[in-house]
DNA sequence: GTTCAACCCTGAAGTCACTACAGGGTCAAG
DNA sequence: CTTGACCCTGTAGTGACTTCAGGGTTGAAC
């Protein structure tokens, strides 16, 4: 398949796809006769791989050794694990506090329906 | 205080601060003669409120639009009512993309109990 | 059988939010 | 009066894309 098709089916667009490969962490595939890029079934599970760790928080540089990894398949998964662990944490302290700035912010509205704020509340629920 | 001290109280790097007040996210603080910028309480306050935001994935158009909300409480919600509307759909859109990476990650952790690669189904399950 | 949009190519530049210099000035302690 | 920690400006680099300029290819319609 040409590149806008695995673009689609990846939700990605054809830049970032062209990025990756420049990138190496998606092989450069075959050609046509006119240049164009040639992709199969297996660029389609590298790329979604590729897309499914960027929206967990993985920097490409973990992308490629998540890759290498996998391919080196005697290793302890602990590694693995562990990058897992550390991005759970941070993402719960984001659950705290957006959950907080949501409630002062559902508070905030509900003070506008008397027509004036009578105190803000925003900036005390991110700043202490 | 001087730059350091505000850099140490929030757990910004220095740089950054130069950078916020460049991007218009913190004000310019009063300068000594010797042309070192002079920091009070408030731009701890303020400062706290951005990195705060930015932990939040808010970007920096964000903050300014956030920081106006929480300038103007004083005045007449009408103008203030909409931006904030738009925050809390934006900050739930954030809770729930954050609550689904959450599940992701536990599960990813739950199938995997040190053991090796072959059996580890973290990186299947971002595979497939 | 040409014309046309929709697709593809490369290489370079732009974006966002920092981060890291280079090259210099200031200040308090010893 | 020197040393080292701190501060200044301005510029360049980073990561992960995104956009743009300037072209070539494909295939279906006229």
């Amino acid at each position: 398949m040409r590149i806008g098709e695995l673009a689609k089916l990846t939700q990605t667009l054809v830049e970032t796809i062209r990025f990756y490969e420049q990138a190496k962490v998606l092989a450069s595939p075959p050609r046509t006769a006119a240049g164009y890029r040639n992709y199969g079934p297996g660029h389609v599970q590298r790329l979604t791989f590729v897309r499914r760790c960027r929206e967990l928080g993985f920097s490409l540089d973990e992308v490629r050794s998540l890759l290498t990894i996998a391919d080196r398949s005697e290793e302890s998964c602990e590694t693995v694990s562990h990058i897992a662990d550390a991005h759970l944490e941070d993402v719960r302290k984001k659950l705290r506090r957006l959950r907080r700035l949501e409630r002062t912010l559902v508070e905030l509205q509900q003070s506008c329906k008397g027509g004036q704020i009578r105190q803000c509340r925003i900036l005390d629920s991110l700043m202490n």
